[in-house]
DNA sequence: GCGTCCAGGTCTACC
DNA sequence: GGTAGACCTGGACGC
C-alpha cells in the first residue's frame, strides 16, 4: 500500500535522513545518496509495519509492506510516525530567519537542513544515545544490531524490530553484557527498561511535553548512563535546542572551525554559542556537520 | 597471532 | 564544586 504526505516548503529528504548517524542504525536502513529510508513502525503491541520512505520535494511517499491488511487507524499511525521521524511538523521559520542573518549559516535554509531524524519512539532514541556514549561508532552499531537481532522480532529475513522494554527487562545484566557487547552500560540499560516496564519511568510523553527544557534535561539526567552529552542530544530529538551535547567530535570540529585547530574548553564552546539563545544546539550541529551536505 | 595502548562519556569516591 | 580513576570495547599499532 502507498501512503502519501506533504512536507513543508524547502524540505530536503536526503539532508534530513543524513542529519546524523541514526539512518545507519537498525531498524533504520539507508545510505548514500539518502534518497530512501526504510523503517519499522510499531502499530500495535504485536504488529509492525515495514515501510519504504522516499521524498521528492514536498511530496513524501510511504510504501508499506505488511502481511496483514492496514486499517484506517494503522494508516494514520504510519503517516504520523513518518511525519514525526522526519520532523515535518516542526516550525523552522524562526531558526531559518536566524540562519539567513548569519552568512556562514545561509546554506541551512537553502538546503532544507535543520530537521534531525529521530526514531519512532523516545525509548529507541534514548537507548541508541546510551549506546553512543564512550565508544566508537562501530561499537554503537554492534550494540544496536545485537539488541535488535537478539531481542527484536524478525519480520523478514534479516529485518528485526527494535525490542520493547519489557523484552529487555526480562534479561540479566550478565546476559546483556555478553550478548550485546554493551559492557558496563548493561546495568544502565536494564534499569531503564525495568523502570519503564514497571511504570516508574515514562518517556513517550516527552515529545509533546510543555515542561521547560531544564525540567526535561533533569529528567533525562536522572537516567543512569545519560550524562551531559547524551541528555543534550536527546533534547535535540525532542525539539529542544538550548543544550549543545558536546562530544569529542564537536570539540574537534569546533577547534578546526573557530580556533585554527587549537582545542577549546567546553565552557568556551558553550560561551561561543550563547548568542544563539534557544537555537544554540542546532546552530552548533549545523556548523559541525555542514561539510556532510556540501 | 598476540599483547599493549588509546579513544570514547558517565559515575562515584574523594578532596 | 572540582577532579581522578574505573568502567568496557574495538581498533590501531608494534613485535
Amino acid at each position: 500500500m502507498t501512503i502519501t504526505t506533504t512536507a513543508p516548503n524547502g524540505f530536503s529528504f536526503p539532508v534530513t535522513v543524513n542529519s546524523h548517524g541514526w539512518y545507519d542504525l537498525p531498524p533504520f536502513r539507508s545510505g548514500e545518496p539518502y534518497g530512501e529510508l526504510r523503517a519499522l513502525i510499531p502499530l500495535t503491541p504485536k504488529r509492525t509495519a515495514d515501510v519504504l520512505i522516499t521524498g521528492n520535494g514536498e511530496r513524501i511517499r510511504i510504501t508499506a509492506d505488511t502481511p496483514f491488511a492496514l486499517n484506517a487507524s494503522m494508516i494514520t499511525v504510519i503517516r504520523s510516525s513518518v511525519r514525526s521521524m522526519l520532523r515535518l511538523d516542526e516550525p523552522m521559520e524562526e531558526f531559518y530567519a536566524l540562519c539567513r542573518s548569519e552568512p556562514h549559516l545561509r546554506w541551512v535554509p537553502k538546503r532544507g537542513a535543520g530537521r534531525i531524524l529521530r526514531a519512532p519512539t523516545v525509548f529507541e532514541d534514548v537507548v541508541k544515545m546510551l549506546f553512543t556514549t564512550n565508544c566508537s561508532w562501530a561499537l554503537t552499531k554492534i550494540q544496536t544490531t545485537h539488541l535488535t537481532r537478539k531481542l527484536g522480532t524478525e519480520l523478514s529475513p534479516g529485518v528485526f524490530t527494535f525490542p520493547h522494554p519489557s523484552a529487555i527487562a526480562l534479561k540479566s545484566d550478565a546476559w546483556l553484557r555478553r550478548e550485546l557487547s554493551c559492557g558496563y552500560r548493561a546495568p544502565y540499560l536494564l534499569k531503564l527498561c525495568r523502570d519503564i516496564d514497571s511504570g516508574r519511568m515514562e518517556l513517550e510523553s516527552l515529545r509533546s511535553s510543555d515542561a521547560p527544557t531544564d525540567e526535561l534535561y533533569a529528567r533525562l539526567r536522572s537516567i543512569k548512563g545519560i550524562g551531559h552529552y547524551a541528555a543534550g542530544n536527546i533534547l535535540k530529538l525532542l525539539g529542544r535546542y538550548d543544550h549543545l551535547g558536546i562530544d569529542s567530535w564537536v570539540r574537534t570540529r569546533f577547534a578546526e572551525l573557530h580556533r585554527n585547530g587549537r582545542p577549546a574548553s567546553d565552557a568556551a564552546i558553550e560561551r561561543h554559542y550563547d548568542r544563539y539563545g534557544a537555537w544554540r544546539g542546532l546552530v552548533c550541529l549545523m556548523e559541525v556537520t555542514a561539510d556532510w551536505h556540501s
